[in-house]
DNA sequence: CTGAAAGCGCTTACAG
DNA sequence: CTGAAAGCGCTTACAG
């Protein structure tokens, strides 16, 4: 490793070093091939370059070329689990096409939504923001969809923004309650989230269309208390299920607890299904069967997006193909 | 709300709206109150530039003070759930104090990890980094340790640094071993991390020191599956322990899993402490008693840490003086 | 009290 | 094939 410099090389160290003017420099480097310069001043050029260890500046070039090579990542906030694989994938992808990725939390009121944006956007050190935030009605959000800069709705849609990257949530309700029936079970019910997310409200509604009306239905906060509350009303009720499809693990941790209190036997008693997969599922008691959800696969897809955007694409939703997979464990099992 | 601009505001909007200099408009925007300027042109500025929603456009800042308003957050990996109460707590104190962070990961291999160097550091995107990575031993760590950046490592010290901001794990690893010896447990055990973490090792240190050296130890990676193997081969051992010491919530929930396959009750037969308190603890079986560490703190601190030193303090170490504490729930219980 | 100039590091027409 | 200039948006001595 070469001792590295106090102060990293500038465009005028290359280019004093090589003999040559600094507009020389920066066209090779990042011209495209068919610059007109002579073989020897490029290669020397280049030489040079790595030798001194250069690169661009990012203030320069951004300031020059308007761009920054960042994207900002709007979260819901940093204080629930962020959705990690989404994140994971979606700094992957960005890093590969050359970008970093800037945190940002959507701390919920409006005001400090502002101030995001202000410091993001309006500062200009962002070159597009990916949403994964997203209530449904934060006016800042219209002005997003309005498409003042590149952005997209990830795992969230807003409705007429063309700007919507998601999975096949409904699907997903579907297969739990074909999952349900399937294993001859007639008393399903939904442990679901707040219906104000969009995932959410598209899971439920896919899982009544199959399941029937005559589904029980309890929505809590994505929290193991949320689903230990949930759970508890659920089998407290009048009808009480044998087949409970929930919305996130999390969720799920409570309502095998709240089952526990209630001397409820899983699955002999009550089957329980777990939407998306997650490495705790093999450990819990017992082993959540969960339905699949390309996670990290949605992030690449919604930074392939944002990219796109930024480079002059026209904007377009865009559902992720790979359909959600049941993975059997042992918490469903035949109704009796 | 007023109706946003195409394009946001520059200095030379004010300024002509205003009918001054822009250099008349920077001075009163950011001089401090002493600048001498008529009131009435200060008003008027202030007022043309509220009203225009004027924010200083970050690149143009930036290349002239070199300095960018951002701090890099290296974490270990995405794969592993970043520890996300450190994160909220870094990430709210910095956007409190003007900064917006840079995500960047430590993907582990050397070559990746330069890479990240060059992206955020040599191309002038960060002021600081925040390290939370730092697998000892890795070359670039030292280039950092030495002071070409400003920097913090983040509850990992590097040795030699001066510029580690950690917690007490070592107490944490005391308090652990006179939580059991209280209860009148004679047979300990360690079910620990991967030595090479800091943090790991200190907890150990902490907890055998009071623990005495019989104690069984095994070690494993932080994952509910390491958790499960190294529980399954404590308990398959000759001396088995009454009682042990688990790394995370990860393996703690492995852990009881390799407990229920035993045969074993939980805390009739073994008593189970977790490190790290989080709110799964409360709905696992039995809930867990846990290790509560001040990781919001830690956050807050390692970024505090960071900006002294982007400002020109000198660095220093700095240990968190809030305590570990015990939060009882019913995993651990009186030696029989 | 305010304006004009220089310069941070880059890129891109435009000359030559 | 290569150089010189202008300019992206800002701040900060320096004049006046």
């Amino acid at each position: 490793m070469t001792t590295r410099p106090a102060r990293p090389a500038r465009l005028g160290d290359v280019a004093s070093e090589a003999g040559v003017h600094v507009s020389t420099v920066s066209r090779v480097l990042n011209g495209s091939d068919d610059v007109s310069v002579r073989p020897e001043t490029r290669t020397r050029i280049l030489e040079t370059a790595r030798r001194l260890g250069y690169r661009p500046n990012a203030m320069g070039r951004g300031l020059k070329l308007a761009t920054t090579g960042s994207l900002g990542l709007l979260v819901p906030s940093l204080r629930n689990p962020v959705n990690s694989p989404i994140v994971r994938g979606a700094f992957d992808r960005a890093w590969a096409r050359g970008f970093v990725l800037v945190l940002a939390e959507d701390p919920g009121d409006d005001h400090a939504a502002e101030d995001a944006y202000g410091r993001l956007v309006h500062e200009g050190r962002i070159d597009g923001l990916l949403i994964q935030s997203a209530r449904l009605g934060n006016p800042l959000l219209d002005d997003f969809a309005a498409g003042i800069v590149p952005c997209v709705f990830l795992d969230r849609r807003h409705p007429g923004s063309g700007r919507n990257v998601f999975m096949r949530d409904g699907d997903a309700g579907c297969l739990a309650a074909e999952h349900f029936l399937a294993l001859g079970h007639e008393r399903l019910a939904l442990l679901g989230g707040p219906p104000e997310l969009d995932t959410v409200s598209r899971r439920k509604a896919g899982f009544l269309e199959r399941a029937g009306d005559t589904v029980a239905v309890e929505e809590a906060g994505l929290t193991e208390r949320g689903g230990f509350e949930a759970m508890t009303r659920l089998v407290g009720g009048p009808k009480q299920p044998t087949a409970v499809f929930v919305a996130n693990i999390s969720q799920a941790v409570g309502a095998l607890a709240a089952l526990r209190e209630a001397g409820l036997r899983v699955p002999e008693d009550i089957s329980v299904l777990c939407h998306d997969d997650d490495p705790i599922c093999e450990f819990l008691d017992p082993p959540l069967t969960a339905i699949e959800m390309p996670l990290v696969e949605l992030g690449v897809a919604g930074v392939d997006a944002l990219i796109g955007q930024i480079e002059g694409e026209p904007a377009r939703d865009v559902v992720l193909e790979t359909p959600p997979a049941i993975v059997e464990r042992r918490s469903t099992a035949q109704a009796r």
